[in-house]
DNA sequence: ACGTTGCGAAACTCTTCCGTATCGAAATTT
DNA sequence: AAATTTCGATACGGAAGAGTTTCGCAACGT
């Protein structure tokens, strides 16, 4: 070898640009933010948000499909640091941020497009679903278990159910909320407390 | 008046066909149950699917929008027959409901439809919400307060709140049964069951 | 220097579909 | 019978956009 390699054969010619790719996923996510369906998406507008041409799109993915794959797939999801004090105060934190970021209308929009083109696009929503939903649910779901240990949640609570339960009725309120934009702030707090002690007498 | 009234003057000329009409809406209902986004949706699909010409649809409807307004709005809620003993048993059968009735493709889709485009096309998305969502929750709202004066639930419960727990966790479980179909029978009983008790220990 | 590959831009073909118009046949009123 | 309206079918012009190709230039290796 008389190459200067770094780990990879690089190939001959001028490399691909990285910013393009940046800048395409970012025109993607942006579109999609703006309302924008799946199939209302045409490549054209991207490239032009993204001022690129169409050929360094399809260089890179074969249709609009992998495309929007890979866009959705890009936004991790950033779980937030708990106190690990009470079960009750750690998961008023996690609906706290599913709300706050709900905020912004592109987290709004993308997961409008997860939920409901996921029949059409079954590859893109499990993608979707794990690399974006999975590490909140697990946090959620380590926290349930948590409080089954110390006793703060009834031992034989079904996990799933406690989840759904939760997660659930914020996904329910912010659903309802696109009408003005805003709900209490202190939401999270009063679901947690209720879904906790319960609605019987 | 020398014409043969029934009711409002008919005017000459042939009829317009009802059975045409029906079939359009079906037809238009059939494919967004198969999984189509409004925009994806094309009249001429329609008018094909329906056996009709595409001057039948324009001549009722000025353009997709205002067809598919109508079609969501057609459909209405058959709100069940409460046995108004309990509150549990009459909110374990109203998420029965809930679960049966989603279970079929076409409800799927069209909740998809009306959740995710509702930005796209606020009023049908009002229209929709008036016609097909109220008529459940105005149900399960009065539920929830004669429970508060029965004294089966807490007093001093937020209704919002307490509606939006219930069909907020089942509308979770319905979305996540997307992959195989079938969610348990008993899981409106047990979303109620653990939602009326209280999470906590 | 030179070959190779990526770049943005533009032109291109092909398909889909909207909304309108036209046709002969059918249904209904007068 | 005549007039009127709807029917399904078909054709049309136009817009939009997918995916491909070509072009001249830029960036990288040898």
């Amino acid at each position: 070898m008389t190459t200067t390699e770094t780990g990879t054969a690089r190939p001959a010619g001028r490399p691909r640009s990285e910013k393009a790719e940046k800048a395409i996923i970012e025109a993607t996510l942006d579109l999609i933010g703006e309302g924008m369906g799946i199939s209302e998406l045409s490549i054209e507008a991207i490239a032009s948000r993204a001022g690129v041409g169409k050929t360094t799109i399809y260089r890179r993915w074969s249709n609009k499909e992998d495309l929007v794959a890979d866009a959705l797939a890009s936004l991790k999801a950033p779980v937030p640091q708990l106190a690990g004090v009470s079960v009750r105060d750690d998961m008023v934190a996690l609906l706290d941020t599913m709300m706050r970021e709900s905020g912004h209308a592109r987290t709004r929009c993308v997961m409008n497009i997860a939920m409901s083109e996921s029949d059409r696009y079954p590859e893109l929503f499990a993608k979707f679903m794990k690399q974006a939903v999975e590490p909140r649910t697990a946090a959620m779901v380590a926290v349930l278990e948590r409080g089954m240990r110390t006793g703060e949640l009834r031992a034989d609570l079904e996990t799933r159910l406690a989840l759904g339960t939760l997660a659930g009725t914020m996904m329910w309120h912010l659903k309802r909320a696109k009408d003005d934009g805003d709900l209490p702030d202190d939401l999270p707090a009063r679901i947690v407390d209720n879904v906790l002690r319960g609605l019987a007498a």
